[in-house]
DNA sequence: GCGAATCGAGGAAACGTTTCCTCAACCTGC
DNA sequence: GCAGGTTGAGGAAACGTTTCCTCGATTCGC
């Protein structure tokens, strides 16, 4: 910059001023311009935010649970599309539900002066973050709600996403529902469950021992479980897996059993390929770019200024009724009547 | 820092001696670590690049086609894996296949300064990678290589894929062969339909026009190719899908028009749930992880100082015969005989 | 016991920018 | 025509660090 100042025969600030646009003497800026072509200059981003009175580094900390994840991966990418727009960069890293991961991802970004953080929190909140955030990082939480001073929130309707999937199986004439669920140590696993046992009790269907599984993680897990469910004294005549894996390991046994055809299905978050499958899976979807859009605009409002309490937005969840959760019940399974009262 | 070493009774270079871990008096070093939790001071990584000689930042670009697409993450796991090791930071951003994008990111990231770069380029190698790698800065191609001095590569044995699918579909009796490819300015699509081709020529089976269909980019494209093709005159008897989303198009197409049972179907890459379907989907399968690692080693063995000439390794691909593949030839659609010189 | 070599800590310059402050030149109004 | 105001460019300090250089103190050899 020094050189390109000599060239163009201008002080060290004119320079400044014409890369940063600041109106500055045609003439002046032209030479400018021809000695920074002329000597190959390129602007040093890194060292303007650190002299810059806004100690902005047009740099924004993505905190994902896996960054291969298909949810991830699309939220990861409806973030991308808002912050290109601003010229922002995107520094991303997975925790792997791992609240030290998430702490030292954390701690690299805050050290990195990013502008501002996108997280889908792991369990509880965690002391860096709420440190993180008392320090004015602005800070949205994605698909987790976290309860912090100032600090944004963009979820989906967990609760009511399965609740109302468990209504419709009611409708059509299921009672026996069983449930697959992730660790209860994760917000989302949480809330669905509830959902779950919520909409059971208010549609007067008892919860059978054995039917009712959490702390599952992962598709081995989900496909294990299911396996000892469908492999009872007696069946459920609907199935409800909560989460993406659990979902892919469940369908798995149910057509390793041949009961896909015998047994309705509802799983939680659309995968690729669902409607390919006979009969094609049905699932409660949630809109992962949506929430990854949505969770970019609040973050950049508090770039903008806005410095208000946390804002906390709840998307609905979509059924996508495509056939395995359509599956009537089978009456020929069930005893005599299907008495609630045991 | 100027506080913690007013407060520790020490030297600013002392503190930074006691934060990068040059040998100092015990009894300074623990007045200064005191200092710094007391005051809670945090280093500042980017302050520190600025000044150091090696001008390290620890942060590594990479660019990828599509954050989102399963492909590209998967390989961004891998890569993040690697990376975290050394405590180095990902900057990460999509090219969606243009040039202009890359470009962008490409200047993005080398203004900032990152140490290094691993890259899915687009297309033909642009003006912008060549000089950022003319200029020192690591480099490693992923996926498809690039012919540049000094740039790594780790790519997949793309056109021996193709030619393995085609010469199995052969020995069960195929001749009449359709092949779905991506736009040809792809280089990996350039690679498979040459596979293809070459492996057909070597076979003595002549290509059918319009059954070799390019320049497809999409579920979409690859769905209506598909169709056309299954609605034409005569059939083929079995169809290879070069690329992720045709293949899933094609599927959807052969399960449409109720030939998924008929026609043999190999897809290139594999996809979540392919083994659900039936018959369940035989595919090429690459592993995107262990081309984001093997593109990493390199990338850090540069890193570590070498500075040779570019290394240029090539995975091979898996064949996964789960059905679709496994399709016999059907005889009864056939025309009196399978000539192939009409 | 003295000079030289060694060791380790402090001070200051430097990294590439932005911003504050100064100052020269020009313009305006009387 | 001149004082005061306005405009706009240059010089220097500052951002938070590392590194070079200096210098005092300790140790070692003779």
């Amino acid at each position: 910059m020094k050189d390109v100042a000599a060239l163009a025969g201008v002080g060290l600030a004119t320079v400044s001023r014409v890369i940063n646009g600041t109106p500055v003497d045609p003439v002046l800026a032209a030479q400018v311009t021809e000695a920074a072509r002329r000597l190959g200059y390129r602007h040093d981003p890194t060292a303007s935010s650190l002299r810059r009175s806004d100690r902005r580094t047009r740099t924004i900390g993505l905190i994902l649970e896996d960054v291969a994840n298909p949810f991830s991966s699309v939220l990861h990418r409806a973030v991308e599309d808002v912050t290109r727009e601003l010229g922002l960069l995107l520094l991303a890293g997975s925790s792997d539900e791992d609240p030290e991961r998430e702490r030292s991802l954390l701690g690299a970004f805050h050290a990195r002066r990013v502008d501002g953080l996108i997280v889908v929190p792991t369990g509880r909140v965690g002391d860096e973050l709420r440190a993180v955030a008392r320090q004015g990082m602005p800070i949205v939480c994605v698909d987790r709600a976290a309860d912090l001073e100032g600090v944004d929130s963009v979820t989906v309707d967990n609760a009511e996403g399965v609740a109302d999937a468990v209504r419709r199986l009611h409708a059509l004439g299921h009672r026996k529902i069983a449930f697959l669920g992730d660790q209860a140590s994760l917000w989302t696993a949480r809330r669905r469950w509830e959902g779950f046992v919520a909409a059971m009790a208010a549609l007067g269907c008892p919860l059978k021992d054995g039917w009712v599984r959490r702390d599952l993680h992962g598709e081995a897990a989900g496909e294990e479980a299911a396996r000892e469910i469908l492999t009872g004294e007696t069946l459920p005549t609907a199935l409800v897996t909560s989460q993406n894996l659990l979902t892919i390991g469940a369908r798995a046994a149910l057509q390793d059993l041949g009961l896909h055809h015998a047994i309705a299905h509802v799983g939680f978050d659309d995968v690729e390929l669902a409607n390919l499958l006979t009969p094609p899976l049905s699932v409660i979807a949630q809109d992962p770019a949506a929430l990854g859009r949505r969770a970019s605009e609040l973050l950049v409002s508090r770039l903008d200024g806005y410095d208000g309490p946390g804002r906390h937005v709840v998307l609905p969840t979509r059924y996508l009724a495509r056939g395995s959760g359509e599956i009537q019940r089978l009456t020929r399974h069930l005893p005599r009547a299907d008495d609630p009262g045991r």
